[in-house]
DNA sequence: CAATTACTTATGTTTGACGTAAGTAAACTT
DNA sequence: AAGTTTACTTACGTCAAACATAAGTAATTG
């Protein structure tokens, strides 16, 4: 079973900047000062985009660190909506 | 010292929410179904608004999630920026 | 062939969101 | 006036996840 189509950040990352740049994961690392298992992780979807992380790409790819939040808060909710947690269903919208 | 300006959405679900809508924390929680001490810790800015409970919000008050994960976003980076961590000044954008 | 590049996995720490529960107090019910 | 519900806070323990360090394996480059 496959998460249907909600594409991780890490995805984005590797195939929207670092493959098109020719860049490695090794060189980004080096280059924004974290340790390569962080971006690592990243690209194989088992960690999160991070507001401190957010903002080295920022700083590296001219990009705002809302553009990466803003992928990872997407991923998030939608993840959560395939999960349908029981009770979330039952509240009732509120009336005056 | 203050954080200066740096609203928290907390602070946004007290004032323009229960406030205007004559609702108290105690109801809110029995509404969506979450402990009081989430309410209270959210409110007074002990505690960030989570998927969960950005979704729990927006079912009650007709909002979007994005709109309170929004919210914990910005406040989020401001507080990161008042922090200036040292090695994320160093870091050079990227030339091909 | 040695150093650097490149990536992954193992391990341990810490932070923070979580729930349970208990405490206090005020505001209603009966 | 006593008891229930409303209202809020704080203490405590758990768990997931982001973090770093470090070690391991390959491939590439000087």
């Amino acid at each position: 079973m496959e998460k249907l189509n909600n594409i991780h950040p890490g995805e984005v990352l590797k195939v929207e900047f670092l493959e098109p740049l020719g860049l490695t994961a090794y060189k980004l690392a080096k280059a924004i000062f974290i340790p390569q298992n962080r971006l690592s992780e990243i690209i194989h979807g088992k960690r999160s985009i991070s507001v401190d992380t957010a903002i080295r790409f920022s700083k590296f790819f001219g990009t705002s660190p809302k553009f990466w939040l803003g992928l990872q808060m997407d991923y998030d909710l939608e993840e959560k909506k395939l999960e349908e947690s029981s009770d979330i269903q039952e509240i009732k919208a509120f009336q005056e």
